[in-house]
DNA sequence: AGTGAAGTTGACGTTAGCGTAAAGATAACG
DNA sequence: CGTTATCTTTACGCTAACGTCAACTTCACT
């Protein structure tokens, strides 16, 4: 019933994740994880791995650690609490406008820079058929 | 014939630039701007006032400092010498590629986040509906 | 002379997210 | 018992692009 016997090393962690031991103790520093301790040794259970893959995740989203940190703390703290849910819902709804607004600019400089990439282009050739004519 | 009288104080190019003197010292400092002296202050000529636009571009795109040096290195080094023209354009190549990156994936990032968004507003929405019965 | 504005150099501080080296503990293997 | 492997803590290093003092100099006024 409790959750047993499913725990695994700092280095089954880093194999299955991809991540190295550095990365899980300064996860664990940072009050993103909470291994068990075996003696000196530490012990990831089913729940880490679980915080884990969401830590992951909001870093593909560009979340920063402490943002992350934020938002597990709300996560477990009262399972889905309305009010912590909504504030979750919030966060990401911020950060969805971000990731907008800097896929919109990141747009507008591919632009100007395909622009500027064809003058050079265009300078490059011509060049070329100056060589050529010599 | 030469240029003359067009020199600004770093004042006045944090004005027009929207930067702050710390900046321009720093950029100075990196060589990427080379302001003459008058005394112990500095004078911003024109080219610098080039070389300052083409920065501030190169940071829109994304460049970091350092490349943007050597971009600017080769531009001037030799006014538009072939093979200089030739290396900055396979940089701007690059550049771009890597952007073309950066928007696909925060393209996947953005429709992941917006997934589970409808989730948790999904959630919330129930939620309401459940107090709302009470 | 006094004062205030604007400029200067030098140097340490900041933020994020780990990398990396040093030194010691523990345990399995042969 | 010695070696090798894996783990641990501590703590300094690193990169980028400036921010933020501190302590001075210069210049224009008054």
């Amino acid at each position: 019933m409790t959750t047993n016997e499913d725990l695994m090393t700092i280095r089954e962690m880093c194999d299955s994740f991809e991540v190295t031991p550095r990365t899980l103790r300064f996860y664990e520093a940072k009050e993103l994880l909470f291994p068990i301790r075996d003696g000196q040794k530490r012990l990831f259970t089913r729940q880490d791995r679980g915080r884990l893959k969401l830590i992951l995740r909001g870093k593909r989203f560009g979340f920063s650690l402490e943002d992350i940190r934020q938002l597990l703390d709300m996560y477990d703290r009262s399972g889905v609490q309305t009010e912590q849910l909504a504030r979750t819902v919030e966060k990401a709804r911020e950060r969805l406008a971000q990731m907008e607004r800097q896929q919109a600019e990141l747009g507008e400089a591919i632009a100007e820079l395909r622009d500027q990439l064809s003058w050079g282009e265009q300078e490059l050739a011509r060049a070329a058929s100056r060589d050529a004519a010599q």
